[in-house]
DNA sequence: CCGCACACGTGATGC
DNA sequence: TGCATCACGTGTGCG
């Protein structure tokens, strides 16, 4: 509003009147310019742009980020009820996964020697082990080539995998056996199953 | 930068020469609120909000968005890593293997003595053939008592499956045939598994 | 004192 | 012609 910055009358205004108009004005400057540059990294990114208004902007911004935030709370309701049905779909109902009884030492062996993984499990049965068992092993990306099963006490499957290259370098045979383990049930702590121990 | 507004030299400015300084400045000032409003709308979104600033806002914003649509794409795939295992998972649902080539003459045999239901198929392997195969197995009621499964070349299991009384009656040898063809991707139609019908 | 960030009023522009 | 939006320079409080 200031007419005339130097305010004659006024005491210890800013001392503007020699030829530097340019400090603050250079530092609004370059604000001014990082706002607008972060303002069309947005426009760019937010695909439902209605109108080029900054406002319209921050607001297509928010409805874009709340939208964004309800797709994931689907997909994870999905992922969760699709892992559920996954675990019961097979048999009828779902056992609850705490209380086991250790009916014997369980076993998880995995044994590998060049692209051929050789797993040997044996452990207390119950329903869906077996598909959830054979689900595991394929998410892990392990081809059952040959396998033998018995589920008539216990649950045992001795099985014979191909595995692909790619994946061999990154998963260990400890990994693949952790993940049998929490499959079955167990902790998923190799403590809890000891490796030497005599099991079985 | 205009220190004379007035311009006293020009001619058609605004002519508010007179007491109505307040139109566009009322509106400015609204539009102002609105941009403000909206960006705390937005700081109180994002759950990431290293400092105040409107700049640090922005910027804390795209990256947030960025993070949602990494999280969306991850729970997409795993989504539809699920749903192929979910696809496989029901009886019901066809496949549509559209290009099955039958090497050889494919077998499906169900044979049963009192609850004891031997089941031995032959044909040719796909991806997912055996989890959909335990999975049709297990959602007809048979338990897997005992298997071997080969699937080197072709796929080929031989399992003895006992089943529970109650959907004993209800199914028929025939039925868990035409599943079992269903699920493996031929027809369902026992007479399209003639051996010799080119399919395809 | 200075750098910084913000709010303010104002001129200009597009519809 | 009004109305809405924007860029600009500036004042001001805070560290």
């Amino acid at each position: 509003m200031g007419f005339f910055p130097e305010r004659t009358g006024r005491k210890n205004k800013v001392k503007r009147v020699s030829g530097q108009p340019s400090k603050n004005l250079m530092a609004e400057r370059r604000r001014r310019k990082r706002l607008n540059d972060r303002l069309s990294m947005l426009r760019s990114v937010v695909p439902k742009i209605s109108k080029m208004d900054r406002t319209s902007i921050l607001g297509d911004t928010i409805d874009y980020m709340k939208e964004l935030l309800e797709r994931i709370n689907n997909l994870q309701e999905e992922m969760h009820l699709g892992s559920n049905q996954l675990s019961l779909l097979s048999i009828f109902n779902d056992v609850k996964p705490n209380e086991i009884v250790v009916r014997n030492s369980p076993k998880f062996d995995v044994e590998r020697r060049d692209t051929d993984t050789r797993i040997e499990i044996c452990c207390a049965g119950k329903p869906g082990l077996l598909l959830s068992t054979v689900t595991t092993l394929e998410a892990l990306g392990l081809e059952i080539q040959h396998c033998v099963i018995s589920c008539f006490n216990d649950f045992a499957i001795q099985a014979s995998c191909s595995e692909e290259l790619k994946k061999r370098a990154i998963l260990d045979t400890e990994d693949i056996k952790q993940a049998l383990l929490r499959n079955a049930g167990y902790g998923g702590n190799v403590s809890r199953v000891k490796p030497s121990a005599g099991q079985l």
